[in-house]
DNA sequence: ATCATAAATCGAGAAAATACAATATGAGTT
DNA sequence: AACTCATATTGTATTTTCTCGATTTATGAT
């Protein structure tokens, strides 16, 4: 009840100067805002491909699938670093893993993974100064 | 030049076991590799979407720009909170801020957020069980 | 059953991201 | 000038993520 809303208030406050009716555009704000489970999945997929591993694995998966051991060859990576990622991938369902004798072969299983990867390619990230 | 180098030549090893043409498929990986600075960007988009704080201040730009003091009502969190995030998508190239006066008004720079938002929403995420 | 191998999991230290109070900056106002 | 307000930055404590050796699990071979 102390600074969090304090700060919110101020912010309320502030909007006075920005719009004629503050209560209105609250009440806009408040309405457009998504639905948590929809950010929640957002920030979810986001972060599992928010990892330069994460995106090779991916981007090894593009033309077929790849068992574990071929990706630790792309990744260069130890075998538990690799693992590690294989199962956040797994657990955010982007790829989906098959076992097949000793080997698991892991496949993209969501192919949005791929259309995120090239959307993510094309943006202008400012070089940092 | 010791753990490393033995774990990749036990993925390598193990490979023999998966294709007939190691070498070749070694090339093969090598050679789909993608650039560095390709994968650098990737990761860097999706971590900067990788928060929900930062999803919802990109959710509320849709239909236009906003004050930093509207997001700040948005998002129901502190002043320097606010401006940390919106920093952040900054610099990766997300959203461009305009000054006007006292206040500074955000609007999305590059409309590849707003596909990313929806695409990385669409994603079927298993329940953490 | 024993052994070898591929991959998953565990656990702990290191690194990165986050929250946010405090302070600084910069623009308008008096 | 001094003051106020909106926003940016800084510093630091906290939380989360990452890494990777060690161990376990699962499968096939002898």
């Amino acid at each position: 009840m102390s600074s969090d809303n304090d700060a919110l208030e101020a912010a309320c406050r502030s909007l006075e100067g920005v719009c004629d009716d503050v209560e209105g555009t609250v009440d806009a704000l408040t309405e457009q805002r998504p639905a948590e489970d929809r950010v929640a999945t957002q920030a979810a997929v986001f972060g599992a491909l928010a990892n330069e591993h994460r995106v090779r694995i991916l981007e090894a998966l593009r033309d077929g699938e790849r068992c574990a051991c071929e990706l630790q060859v792309v990744l260069e990576a130890p075998q538990s670093t690799v693992a590690t990622h294989l199962r956040r991938l797994r657990e955010t369902g982007l790829i989906k893993g098959r076992k097949k004798g000793k080997w698991t072969y892991y496949r993209i299983a969501d192919t949005a993974a791929l259309e995120l990867l090239d959307i993510g390619a094309a943006v202008d990230v400012p070089e940092s100064d």
